[in-house]
DNA sequence: CGGAACAGACCGACCAGTCGGTTTGTCCGC
DNA sequence: GCGGACAAACCGACTGGTCGGTCTGTTCCG
């Protein structure tokens, strides 16, 4: 039955649980063994450090939210439409997955120093991202003096936030709330009042 | 000299550097102890726990960065100005206060259950603040249908990750490239296009 | 039989918190 | 204006529990 690898999947289906509600620090390798219904053998036959398993982890979850954007984002052509695309299959993403939401927005931080690292990693390609599509449109659009990798890290942070405040605090939902009044701040901050009732 | 009250003071300012480059795991007791020259039996005086003791330092913090904002903002009437000197004076003091910063933004987060409360009630004070400052812009005008709590907390968000983003990983500058983009960004997405050239 | 994949008892470092003791300040009676 | 009694503030060696990581098996596939 279970392949040999599919342990390593177990592993980190448990971890990935265990860490969203925990966090770091205050989560037992020995509750993810328990999870799993593993043991602690198993875990560091497959990785070599409880840190490397939490890695492991975030790069899952991560590139899984980035292809996925990606993917959303592949068959639009019109740039102001993507930028609606990625912001709206982010939102999605993020509320159909609230481990990966609450282990990258809010539990995600609650580690260690070699977080921050992956974090950054993760924000870094994301900003890159979204800094192209902004630059697409101000491309024929003289919309004013703006700094697109200031932009980008701003609207990262506020989907962030947002998302954020309903996990932690059961805020507007960011999809049902948030996402009309997100957008139409994102297009309006663009200088595109025209746009505001596209698909 | 040095009296009573005075180690606490020197706890507190020696606790704040250290969890502000370790974070609360990562941070031993007995390195606040070294770094203020004090004893443990000092920091059990004072404080309950470990924990009590970061709290003490948050709320700190966080009563220091509201009450400057408020201050700053108290003899401004127009509400679109007042808009404008919040944003300022928040990246203002974040970039004066590093520590406070990273603390908040980057490190905070590194900590445990009990920190996410404290980020939350601190978020949520100035959340409500923004969001009045919103509401009181928007009252005469009709700029559409933004919920104001949304907005309100995205923005937290925007200024959070870029003022992260120059933390962590050297990043424009909050206050030099920062501040006009996000300066402009606020205005547009308001429907304030003229304002754009205010004190 | 050999080795890869796992089980789970065990170890030891680390560290928050304790506790008996020492110092410093304060207040009183004389 | 002084001793001494009481308490608040502080010191630092020690401890007790926790948890990441190891190590000695055991299983099972080829």
């Amino acid at each position: 039955m279970g392949s040999r690898t599919a342990t390593r999947e177990r592993l980190l289906q448990a971890a990935e649980e265990v860490f969203a509600d925990k966090g770091f620090y205050e989560a037992a390798v020995d509750e993810v063994v328990r999870r799993s219904n593993t043991s602690k053998g198993a875990v560091y036959f497959h990785f070599p450090s409880k840190e490397s398993l939490f890695n492991a982890v975030m790069d899952g979850l991560g590139e899984r939210l980035i292809r996925r954007v990606e993917q959303e984002l592949a068959p639009v052509r019109d740039p102001v439409a993507r930028l609606d695309t990625a912001l709206r299959a982010t939102l999605e993403t993020l509320c159909r997955h609230e481990t990966l939401a609450k282990l990258l927005l809010v539990r995600g931080p609650s580690m260690q120093t070699g977080f921050l690292r992956k974090r950054r990693e993760l924000f870094a390609r994301f900003a890159s991202l979204v800094q192209g599509l902004l630059d697409d449109v101000l491309k024929e659009r003289p919309a004013a003096n703006i700094d697109t990798e200031v932009a980008a890290y701003a609207w990262l942070g506020a989907v962030s936030e947002v998302v954020a405040h309903w996990l932690e605090a059961g805020g507007p939902h960011p999809l049902e709330q948030g996402l009309p009044t997100l957008r139409l701040l994102l297009l309006r901050s663009l200088g595109l009042d025209a746009e505001v009732a596209a698909p």
